[in-house]
DNA sequence: GCCGTTTTCGGCCCGACTGTTTTCAGTCG
């Protein structure tokens, strides 16, 4: 069995827990945290890079001796130094320090005076008092760890992008109208659009006699204030989503935004380019020899080290400071640039509006075309199309594209089921009369590796497949991506002439963001697309939008940038 | 443990808040 990249990253992780805890070289365990964090960001496999015989240390914070060590992971599925390290400290605190409040030194302290080693030990040991009389713990202590812990076993993952924005949007319009608040910015993970939200970091500024810190923790979907200063509050949502606040002077707000949009390895980057400039670079500005010379604006900071802006959605350290630095940021692709939608649904089968209705929405957003793409037969649960009624469905829209008048141009088109044989379940001879079919795995999520990618390479030798829908089949939280090797299908999809969707779906986001890059790195087409269901889904195309941002998508990469006759061009094979 | 056109050794981001201290350690972001 292959490690996945994953798994060879829980075990970096753990080893840092552990090394941690253990009181090791802070910076030897900051080494593992970063390998960690760039395994685990990697879109292809690190176990067939391995065994392809690659050079691990080409990858950032990879040296030597972590290459030899993730080698043997690939290789073993075990790390000696870990286990070395698990004869003394159980592996299970690693967990512990999960928990906020937590620390490696505590979780030692836990372990050593009480035996506490998971979650059930804590939670007994809170119950029976005994944990408020461990040195550094008071009773204060004992009862917020009581409450986190309560806390986490209702409420462990991260909100996606979507809620989290229904939860943001009505707090910003309460900090808004509190008087004397001047600016308001959500940063952190939030500004940088990615797919879940851990938590909502709010930067404001205000008068100096603004009540702001006050009325923030008044909030009515307040549950619970964990702090609460001059500057800087938390409290925890009713929702379960924690909310930082921080009151910044007007002058540093830039040097604030970019400090607290991050990415921490973004952050961390910069402002290693600003040691080297001899400047120190925090929340409150740039500063040469303790003077503060700027830091108003974002720009002041990148400015400070030489770099042009880079949008929020590329700060991961994933190569935007080389390219910044190079001059080839990406040209990212806005909504803007959107000039249809390639997968919708109507009534017909699990749609909820007419097909006339769906036209007249997508209209209504100013798109050029429409692909209307109902299921096909196998999938009964949504009363899939058969031969006959999918005929009959493209003579309405014969009709109707007649009717409209060139408003909007509608396709024809079908969301087509790869059984798992690689077949397509319908034939030939109807899908040849269609502009566009996009093809997807809706069942049988279980088979190997192997044969799951070839199931979709042998579907894609069919001259019909134009898209491959929601590549992995993930859905955030909920269902884990099927076994894939994406790498050989996008190679296979671009040998072929076939095109990948990012389905923009808020719970599917798929292709992911890294997945994407690699995608567009390899040369291959993108569809980012709402599989809307209603004419509101349209709106949907936004969660695309910023999910193809963070994959460094330009306008070029996408499918439905382009005009009819380019999409139509595109669209041959 | 990583990294390097100043360096193969000696750096590695840094401030706010809390609780338990009695001047500061631990944790977080």
């Amino acid at each position: 069995m292959t490690i996945h990249n994953r798994e060879i990253a829980d075990l970096l992780h753990r080893m840092a827990d552990l090394l941690d805890i253990d009181g090791a070289d802070a910076f030897r365990i900051r080494a593992y945290r970063q390998a960690a964090q760039t395994v685990g960001g990697l879109s292809e496999s690190l176990a067939d890079r391995v065994q392809a015989g690659a050079d691990l240390t080409e990858l950032p914070h990879v040296g030597e001796r972590m290459a030899e060590k993730i080698k043997r992971i690939v290789e073993t599925g075990r790390l000696d130094q870990l286990d070395r390290l698990e004869e003394d400290l159980p592996a299970e605190l690693s967990e512990l320090m999960q928990i906020s409040g937590l620390g490696p030194k505590r979780v030692k302290a836990l372990h050593q005076d009480l035996g506490v080693d998971n979650a059930a030990d804590l939670k007994r040991a809170l119950e029976a008092h005994r944990v408020q009389d461990v040195s550094g713990f008071g009773k204060k202590t004992e009862q917020t760890l009581s409450e986190r812990l309560a806390d986490r076993e209702q409420h462990e993952k991260r909100t996606p992008l979507m809620e989290a924005e229904e939860i943001a949007a009505p707090l910003a319009r309460y900090l808004e109208d509190i008087d004397g608040v001047r600016a308001l910015t959500i940063a952190g993970s939030y500004r940088r659009r990615k797919e879940t939200v851990g938590d909502l970091d709010i930067l404001v500024t205000a008068e100096d006699d603004s009540p702001v810190m006050d009325a923030f923790v008044d909030y009515e979907e307040v549950g619970e204030v964990v702090s609460h200063g001059d500057t800087r509050a938390t409290v925890m949502l009713r929702s379960g989503m924690q909310v930082d606040l921080r009151l910044l002077p007007q002058a540093a707000y830039g040097a604030a935004l970019h400090y607290f949009t991050g990415s921490k390895a973004h952050n961390i980057a910069v402002r290693r380019m600003g040691v080297e400039r001899g400047l120190k670079i925090n929340e409150y500005g740039v500063f040469r020899d303790d003077e503060r010379i700027s830091g108003g604006s974002e720009q002041d900071v990148y400015d400070a080290v030489g770099l042009p802006f880079i949008e929020p959605e590329l700060r991961e350290d994933r190569g935007e400071i080389d390219a910044a630095e190079a001059g080839r940021l990406p040209r990212l692709i806005a909504l803007s640039d959107i000039n249809g939608d390639l997968h919708s649904h109507t009534d017909a089968t699990d749609g909820n509006e007419s097909l006339e209705a769906m036209a007249e929405a997508a209209a209504a957003r100013g798109y050029a075309y429409l692909a209307i793409t109902d299921h096909s037969r196998h999938v009964t649960v949504a009363n899939g199309l058969d031969p006959e009624r999918l005929a009959e469905q493209l003579d309405e829209v014969d009709r109707l594209n007649d009717r409209l008048d060139g408003r909007i141009r509608l396709l024809k088109g079908i969301e087509l089921d790869i059984l798992e044989d690689g077949s397509l379940d319908l034939p030939d001879e109807i899908l040849s009369r269609l502009d566009l079919r996009v093809c997807s795995v809706h069942y049988k999520f279980d088979l190997s590796r192997e044969k799951q990618t070839e199931r979709i390479l042998k579907a894609m030798d069919n001259r019909h497949f134009n898209i491959l829908a929601h590549p992995s089949g993930r859905l955030i939280n909920e269902r884990p991506p099927y076994d894939l090797d994406l790498e050989r299908v996008i190679e296979g999809a671009v040998e072929r002439g076939c095109h990948l969707e990012l389905n923009a779906q808020p719970w599917r986001l798929d292709l992911n963001d890294a997945d994407s890059r690699m995608a567009k790195q390899m040369g291959a087409k993108i569809a980012i697309s709402t599989d809307a269901h209603s004419g509101a889904n349209f709106d949907y195309m936004r969660f695309g939008i910023f999910q193809a941002r963070r994959g460094w998508l330009e306008p070029d990469d996408v499918l439905n940038t382009r005009s009819l006759d380019e999409l139509q061009a595109l669209l041959k094979r």
